[in-house]
DNA sequence: AACCCGATTTACT
DNA sequence: GTAAATCGGGTTA
């Protein structure tokens, strides 16, 4: 398992192709002399002009990461309780983190979340980031320099299923949530189609 | 599936 | 001031 991190030039795309991209690859981090690893099996994509996104007003104190080079973590804090980790693609756009399928340090993973399913440890944006022990602390770093917070390789998907992204009100519709086909382990099954009724 | 609630920041009036 | 927020856990049914 090659767990070298990626370098800028694979950020440094628009943010739909990055998180394509991502699926299948491996968050490595390091905390406390432990090492944690997850493989991405869920992201969503956050543009410049999207409705959707935290950019979408221009640069705030919030989201100064976002604006900021590729290849760094936007950390922010949602509902007041939980933190999100996205990778900043081109300036002014990120890719969220949704969901990652627990490979390494599952135990120190568990007793961050305090629950046993391994299925409950990173499937969820605040989810993984207890799991993983990522706060504001994390906000702005690099992860190209392979420290603390890193992306590498894995392998990557050869397929995404596509549907709307979770959780906002703006832009509903956007079928930028990526899903890795057959995984367990996303944040909510990824139903391709709404059925109604009439 | 549908609510309810927590904890806090942000953006807008 | 205040409503909404890239959420998660719990309860009710």
């Amino acid at each position: 398992m090659n767990l070298r991190p990626l370098a800028r030039r694979f950020y440094g795309r628009d943010a739909v192709t990055l998180a394509r991209d991502l699926l299948g690859r491996l968050v490595v981090r390091e905390l406390d002399g432990a090492r944690l690893v997850g493989r991405v099996v869920e992201a969503e994509a956050y543009a410049r002009d999207d409705p959707a996104s935290h950019a979408y007003r221009g640069p705030t104190r919030r989201n100064a990461s976002m604006f900021g080079p590729p290849g760094h973590a936007y950390v922010y804090v949602s509902h007041g309780i939980h933190h999100c980790l996205n990778v900043v693609a081109r300036p002014g756009s990120a890719v969220l983190i949704r969901a990652l399928e627990p490979l390494e340090g599952l135990d120190d993973m568990r007793r961050r979340r305090g629950v046993e399913a391994v299925t409950s440890l990173c499937s969820g944006p605040g989810r993984l980031c207890q799991a993983l022990g990522i706060t504001l602390a994390d906000d702005g770093a690099d992860l190209t320099d392979g420290e603390r917070l890193w992306v590498a390789p894995g392998r990557p998907a050869r397929d995404a299923l596509v549907t709307a992204r979770i959780g906002i009100t703006a832009a509903a519709e956007v079928p930028w949530r990526f899903v890795a086909p057959g995984t367990t382990f996303a944040s909510r099954p990824p139903a391709i189609r709404r059925r109604r009724r009439a």
